[in-house]
DNA sequence: TCAAGTCTTTGTCCAGGACAAAACGCCTCG
DNA sequence: CGAGGCGTTTTGTCCTGGACAAAGACTTGA
């Protein structure tokens, strides 16, 4: 059935590679012209044709990247020694203390995730989060369990496939949990979500079982709200706090010039918060923006603002 | 607090208006060639720096574009004539037959939309669920008011965050009724997601709800699966049908061009369905690839299926 | 050991040309 | 009067190759 190999030797476009592994067209071609890598071919127009293979590595490149490695620096190794790069990529930040004394449990979970078990999994997880308290549950649960799974896409060991299997199935416990907190009129009111390119909505819903289970009111936008509209939410004057979540894999530059832009358009009495484990926002911190790097910053930082305002009736 | 005006006019760069209007940074460029419009500035390094009303009159393009107009016949227009000609712009399809009927209903939504009242918009759209059932829910509220949503902003009426609130509200009751749906083993087995460009989810939801109300075995991988990937998960041997939602706002090109990929690369036992609003699968149908058009259209595609493959143990 | 200055790396922007595919409009034929 | 075939226009995307600012890495001096 996949006899006719010949015929389609099974290439992307240019725009196709953009689409699948997030380097954007303009990257594509100044690497090929500097690096000579990727190195496609051409089809009958002329036109950019990228192996799979080639994808692939892009891929992996794309991971080491994000986890800090230079693109020059890697993009001549063999497929071997990115591998090994892989490994030692992480190394032990602060969350793998917590992980690793649960590390047992999590590991089961990836099991599941690995058999596709969805059912089970969801279940597992929930049971877990009635089992020891959603705070609990999202500290050292879901958030360490979020790194394992990041990891074990990069040595190969799960596809994305199962990574998104797995986010679905935490979104539908953290919802549901999320969903029985009884709603206060309490403040701070906090407006949550992600800039256009951030699809990632995890971290927004972790922050949310947080911030309310502390009391706060909040509100999610969901992810990719275009700032010009994070800005007309904001001038609304329902809100105290514009959150905004980013993952490992945003563009840098693309982070602060958002929030630089964001911050400039938002009313000055709205705070603005930026939160996750995207590494530019601990390399270059923005001026004037609270960056919470870790989830026990939220707590902190509600208790500040709390002592700042306390006087602002609640609504 | 705003005086500083004089300071910063207010601009955006290329790539902040290809984010917020989702036109390609090429696309800008040719269109300032072509029209005349957009016509940015230039910052001090020669770069363009887009005004913010022209970036709000490229959203609007954008929109009719949506709707079926082309841009050389309407980037010439006064603001009058565009918002004259978002009024006439759906006419009135299919759906809106239905959502006549339950229109004061629906309207009731709108307003709650519209004033923020976030919680008594879902608890009336839970009760609601409840009342009338989740299947006649999602065709004759969840699908209209989608529709009717669409259009309030089309015509100014309701802001994009507020259109956010409305689908995050909207997520959170379908997939708490989706999870009371007990599961069962029966086939088609589906897997359901999107392409890496869409974000939109609430379609998703429909379909899942939909399919499991019908005795589906419905995985969903959530939003913006690179194509790839969603060719591993397939290959897994565990689906029957691939299902692919696809909103109004998808580049005709990369819908089509991906759902080629991917027929392709996927193995020919698994069927691939594509279905939504998005108005290129209506009018230049790919081949090989069953389009499901209206959610009506899910009841009778899953009995196709089932009579052809009758003889196929369930698992 | 740390701070300031220099060199290197890297992503993004620009111009303007090219072209295939889609959409349109016209014409003919039944 | 409607359906289908054919030339024209419109439109998005791709191409090349040059430029440059900003971040990172390295060096030197106190």
């Amino acid at each position: 059935m996949n006899d006719r190999s010949a015929q389609t030797p099974i290439t992307l476009s240019i725009a196709a590679v953009e689409r699948d592994t997030g380097l954007s067209k303009d990257t594509l071609r100044v690497w090929e012209r500097r690096y000579g890598f990727p190195a496609p071919g051409r089809d009958a127009f002329g036109e950019r044709a990228y192996p799979l293979d080639q994808v692939e590595r892009l891929r992996l490149l794309r991971r080491l990247m994000d986890a800090g490695h230079r693109p020059g620096k890697i993009i001549g190794l063999t497929a071997d020694q990115l591998q090994l790069l892989v490994g030692e990529s992480s190394g032990p930040p602060q969350q793998m203390a917590e992980a690793v004394s649960a590390h047992d449990d999590l590991l089961r979970f990836i099991d599941l995730i690995r058999s596709h078990r969805v059912e089970d999994l969801r279940g597992n997880l929930s049971q877990a989060a009635l089992r020891i308290g959603l705070e609990r549950f999202v500290m050292s649960v879901c958030a360490p369990l979020n790194v394992l799974v990041g990891e074990a896409w990069a040595r190969g060991q799960i596809e994305i496939f199962e990574e998104h299997l797995y986010t679905e199935s935490m979104q539908v416990v953290l919802r549901n949990a999320i969903s029985t907190i009884p709603v206060s009129g309490a403040s701070p009111r906090v407006l949550l979500t992600t800039f256009p390119n951030e699809a990632h909505g995890l971290g927004l819903l972790m922050v949310e079982a947080l911030m309310a289970l502390d009391g706060c009111h909040c509100t999610s936008l969901g992810t990719q709200t275009p700032i010009l509209d994070i800005v007309r939410a904001a001038a609304s004057g329902e809100f105290d706090v514009v959150a905004i979540s980013f993952s490992a894999s945003q563009n840098p530059n693309q982070v602060l010039d958002g929030l630089a832009e964001l911050r400039e358009h938002l009313p000055p009495t709205v705070d603005l918060w930026a939160g996750g484990q995207c590494p530019v926002l601990q390399r270059r911190p923005p001026a004037g923006i609270p960056v919470l790097v870790s989830l026990a910053d939220i707590a902190p930082a509600l208790r500040r603002w709390r002592a700042t305002h306390a006087r602002r009736p609640a609504r």
